[in-house]
Parts: C-alpha cells; sequence; structure tokens
RNA sequence: GGGCCGUUAACUCAGGGGUAGAGUAUCUGCCUUUUAAGCAGAGAGUCGCUGGUUCGAUCCCAGCACGGCCUACCA
C-alpha cells in the first residue's frame, strides 16, 4: 500500500536485511529451498534434557534425536561452532564440527544466522561443563529469517514494540510466553471447574440490537443487508437469562465484551468475561463457589493461597470476609450512621469531597459515587462487598429486609473490582419499571444508562426461574495470578492506534 | 479527556548549540568443548515529524505523531 521508503522499516535495517537477502539469493542459487517442510522433530528440547540427563561426558549414545527451533545463538571456534536452538518447550545446544559434517556442509552452516529456523538430526552427548548437546550428523534450514532479532543482553523491552509485534516478544521473552500459557491453563481450569459442576457452555450474540446487561458506553456497527445499527455486545447477560427462561438451568459463557471507554492499566476496548447463571440458587450461593473457585484456581495455578501482587501480597484462603456498602461507608468514615439514609445529607458530603455529582442523583446513586472515590482502592480484599443500591442494579433481586437495596456483590481482590454477581430479578413488573427509570435516566443524558430490552421482558412474562448469576473478569484475575501491572501484559494483542506507515 | 515523562544505529542505552558514542547484532580474518566464547579489524544513524529562534539545532522553543505512567469513566 505504502512505498518501501515510508515503511517503518528504516534504512539502516534494511541493510542488515540486505545482508541476508543476498544469503538468501545465495541459497536459492546452490539449489536450497530456504523455506522447506517435511522436517517432522520427534523429540523437544525439555524432553531431551531430562532423558539423557544421567548420561556421562565420555560416554557414547547411539540414539538419533530429531529437533526443530529457531537459532537464539551462535558461537563459532573456527572447525568446530556451537548453536542455541529454542523450541516451544526451551532450549537446547547443537554442536557441529567440520570432520563430522565434511567441510562443505560445515562452512554452510556457518552461514546461518541467528532467527534462522533449522532442523537437527544428531545424537545426544554431554559437553565438559556438563550441557546435554545433540552432536549434529544432518541440519537442514527450514526458514530463512531476513529481520535481525533483538540483542541477546537486554532482549527486546520497549513496550511498545512488546504489544504491536508480539511474535517477537514471544520470540525473545520468557515471561511474555509464560503469561500466554498460565492464562490458557486458568481458562481451563474455570472451563473444566463449572462443566464438572453441571454448567453447559453456550455461545450468545456479540452482535446485538439492543446492547444490554451492563452500564457501559457501546461500539456501534451497520448491518447494510438489514439497514440497521448493530452494536457490539457490552455483557452477554440477557441472552444468558433467556436461556434460564428457556429452561437450562446452569449455562456460562467465556468471551469478548466490548465497551467503548478509555483505555488504561486496568481497561482494554475488548476485554473477556466468564458469566455463569444458575437457578434455584441465590448469591449466597454464589459467594461459596467464587470462594471456592478462586481459591482452588490459585492453588492450581501459583501452587499457594497466598499471591505475591506487586510489593504486597493477597491471601485466597477461604473464607473471605464480607461488608455491606453502607458498613463500609460508616466504617471507612465517610459518612455517619444517620446521615446514609438522607439523599440530601449525602449529597452535601459527597459536594465537601470534591465528587462530581448532580443534583438528580439518587440515594443510591450518590452512595456509590462516595463508594467508588473513598473506599474502593482500599479495599485489599478479597473482599465481597454486598447490598448494592437498587438504582444502580437495574437487573438484580430487592432484599427481602431492605427494598433500597439489592442482592448483589462485587469481589474486590487488590483493590480492584474481579467479579459482580447478584440473585436475578425475575419479577416482570419490576424489571420493567426500572428499565424505565434507566430510560429517563438515558434521556436526562446519562449515556450508560440501559436499554428497554422488550423481548427480555417478554421472556420473563413466560417466567424465568429463580436465579443467581455471575461476571468475572478474566484479563484482569490472570494479572492477579500472573503478578501482571497491565492488562496489556495479560491480552496477546492489546488495543494499539494504528502504526504509522502501516496502515 | 487532563497532567507529567519519553522517542538517538537492528536491539539496549550514553551524550549534548559547532553534522554523533558504547555494548550487543552485522561483515572480514584467526580459532575443534563454547554457553554474555575469545582476539584483531570494518561498516552501520534524516538523534520521531513539522515549524521557530540562531551564523549554525540532534540539543533551546512551539505544534504534531506514537508510547509509558498518573488521573477521569468503567470491568
Amino acid at each position: 500500500m505504502s512505498e518501501p521508503s515510508s515503511n517503518s522499516q528504516k534504512r539502516s535495517s534494511s541493510s542488515l536485511i540486505d545482508v541476508r537477502l543476498k544469503k538468501l539469493e545465495e541459497l536459492v542459487e546452490a539449489g536450497i529451498q530456504p523455506y522447506a517442510s517435511g522436517f517432522s522433530p520427534d523429540i523437544h528440547s525439555a524432553e531431551l534434557k531430562s532423558k539423557y540427563s544421567g548420561i556421562s561426558e565420555t560416554e557414547e549414545i547411539s540414539d538419533v534425536v530429531r529437533l526443530a527451533g529457531r537459532i537464539m545463538a551462535i558461537r563459532i571456534l573456527g572447525k568446530a561452532s556451537f548453536m542455541r536452538v529454542h523450541d516451544v518447550s526451551g532450549d537446547f545446544q547443537i554442536y557441529l564440527g567440520r570432520d563430522i559434517v565434511g567441510p562443505e556442509e560445515y562452512n554452510r552452516f556457518k552461514k546461518l544466522d541467528i532467527g534462522d529456523i533449522v532442523g537437527v538430526t544428531g545424537t545426544p552427548f554431554k559437553t565438559k561443563t556438563g550441557e546435554i548437546t545433540v552432536l549434529v550428523k544432518e541440519l537442514i534450514l527450514l526458514t530463512k529469517s531476513i529481520r535481525p532479532l533483538p540483542e541477546k543482553w537486554h532482549g527486546l523491552s520497549d513496550v511498545e514494540i512488546r504489544y504491536r509485534q508480539r511474535y517477537l516478544d514471544l520470540m525473545v521473552n520468557q515471561t511474555s510466553r509464560e503469561i500466554v500459557v498460565t492464562r490458557s491453563r486458568i481458562v481451563s481450569y474455570l472451563r473444566n471447574f463449572l462443566a464438572t459442576r453441571g454448567f453447559l457452555e453456550v455461545e450468545t450474540p456479540m452482535m446485538q440490537t439492543i446492547p444490554g446487561g451492563a452500564t457501559a458506553r457501546p461500539f456501534e456497527t451497520y448491518h447494510h443487508a438489514l439497514s440497521r445499527q448493530l452494536y457490539l455486545r457490552i455483557a452477554p447477560e440477557l441472552y444468558l437469562k433467556r436461556l434460564l427462561v428457556g429452561g437450562f438451568d446452569k449455562v456460562f459463557e467465556i468471551n469478548r465484551n466490548f465497551r467503548n471507554e478509555g483505555i488504561s492499566t486496568q481497561h482494554n476496548p475488548e476485554f473477556t468475561m466468564l458469566e455463569f447463571y444458575q437457578a434455584y440458587r441465590t448469591y449466597e450461593d454464589l459467594i461459596k463457589l467464587t470462594e471456592e473457585m478462586l481459591s482452588n484456581l490459585a492453588l492450581e495455578i501459583v501452587g499457594s493461597y497466598k499471591l505475591p501482587y506487586g510489593d504486597r501480597e493477597v491471601d485466597l484462603t477461604p473464607p473471605w470476609p464480607r461488608i455491606t456498602v453502607k458498613e463500609s461507608l460508616i466504617e471507612n468514615g465517610a459518612l455517619k450512621p444517620h446521615e446514609i439514609e438522607d439523599r440530601n445529607a449525602v449529597f452535601i458530603k459527597a459536594m465537601e469531597m470534591g465528587i462530581s455529582v448532580n443534583k438528580s442523583d439518587s440515594l443510591g446513586k450518590l452512595l456509590m459515587a462516595v463508594f467508588d472515590e473513598v473506599v474502593e482502592t482500599n479495599l485489599w480484599g478479597p473482599i465481597f462487598v454486598h447490598q448494592y443500591p437498587v438504582e444502580v442494579s437495574p437487573l438484580a433481586r430487592r432484599n427481602e429486609e431492605d427494598p433500597t437495596a439489592t442482592d448483589r456483590f462485587e469481589l474486590y481482590i487488590c483493590g480492584r473490582e474481579m467479579a459482580n454477581a447478584f440473585t436475578e430479578l425475575t419479577d416482570p413488573v419490576d424489571q420493567r419499571n426500572r428499565f424505565e427509570e434507566q430510560v429517563r435516566a438515558r434521556q436526562a443524558g446519562d449515556e450508560e444508562a440501559h436499554f428497554l430490552d422488550e423481548d427480555f421482558l417478554r421472556a420473563l412474562e413466560y417466567g424465568m426461574p429463580p436465579a443467581a448469576g455471575e461476571g468475572l473478569g478474566i484479563d484482569r484475575l490472570v494479572m492477579l495470578l500472573t503478578n501482571a501491572q497491565s492488562i496489556r501484559e495479560v491480552i496477546l494483542f492489546p488495543h494499539m492506534r494504528p502504526e504509522k506507515g502501516l496502515e
């Protein structure tokens, strides 16, 4: 699309590339296929090392092993050479001797570059320094690399390049690879945990005509054939509940949500959410399930309930404490017990604290504004904050004793919201009233207020069994378990502005 | 969206109003057990972009681009 000169590939880099392109030409002229196929390794580096760790230095092993990987270091010592090769399980060393492969082949090997992918066939032996090494009988070039890799001491640390060219980051940074593997293990564990408890994994629409289930600004798109506006989903909640109406009593979905909001170390426009719903249960049951699921997950992934996070530690040994929103506000000293039910008193307090609030805000919204400002970041946790105000919980069931509160909790770990759950509102009349309240808020300018979903109300009118549901942010959970300080470290290809010259 | 900081060789980084330095990588030569191999030599840069100030800018100033951190909204 753009001319080579406007490409991000700078001139000097292209001179290094030119050297390699010349080598590539020479290979082709010599009749060598620089992008070969058909070589199958029969062992990985980790297995090689463990299998032959017991051999002695002088021992000659007749086993022939086949390995493949990317050359990461080359040490030429005249008529013999060592190379370090990376494969998926780690790295291994190969030994090339001129007297073994012959002078012609040996000279060809000396022209290999760091970054080239090779297949080797040979026998294992132990070097003077005790490293299991492959004595190469045959080496074939599988892929010629024409771009230089980052240097061997410091590797690649420029975060912009690490995120934009994740393939390069994964090639040279082991911790980046480990996070990918850990994330996969976490998702598998959660899937298995729920599946063994009878939950059914489902997929619901990513493109929705009415974006529902959360308070957030949606991304908009357009369907030409239907001539209508569509939204990328902000949550799967209303669809999963429709499945409860339909008769499934335990369902879950692990998938992407999209929210048209700011980007930060805690936020990516698309993020992964686990949502699960269970009929004939309450949020009390979800508290127990969450404790069990996440504490066992920590044992599985980290090997302990106690996790290092930043320069602190968080202890996931169950059970975890609980506190109501109102209790937390009083305990924190933000509000006095007599003020907590008094909208005007809370409004004045919020103003005094410099929190941006509106005259029209309900008591519940004001309480949450104060909570977000002064309580939330101090909740190192793990802790369940529960009994959220009804005005900010339009899909949650009212508490039996306190109709201004809902049977809802949010789980906080390391000062961050990890999960949000509640006993579901199943009363179609109450649900309609709450939606209408949201519509009024939207008309008053609240871009994040819920849309009214008439079909969802129709489903509730047929009757949804009593149920409880929860949403759990997977990216933040992976951050917690990998001690990552930025969400971009746990998302393979995080959102970035387009790179100049490559659009 | 706001504030602060950054952008110099392919990579990691120094430097600083008089047209640029190191290590790694690359290239050449020597070297048969190295593993940050070693020794000798060489090449490599529009100092993010665009303007301004100046005899002269990579350095000072402004704007822009991209990124990072904090902050705001949210999960």
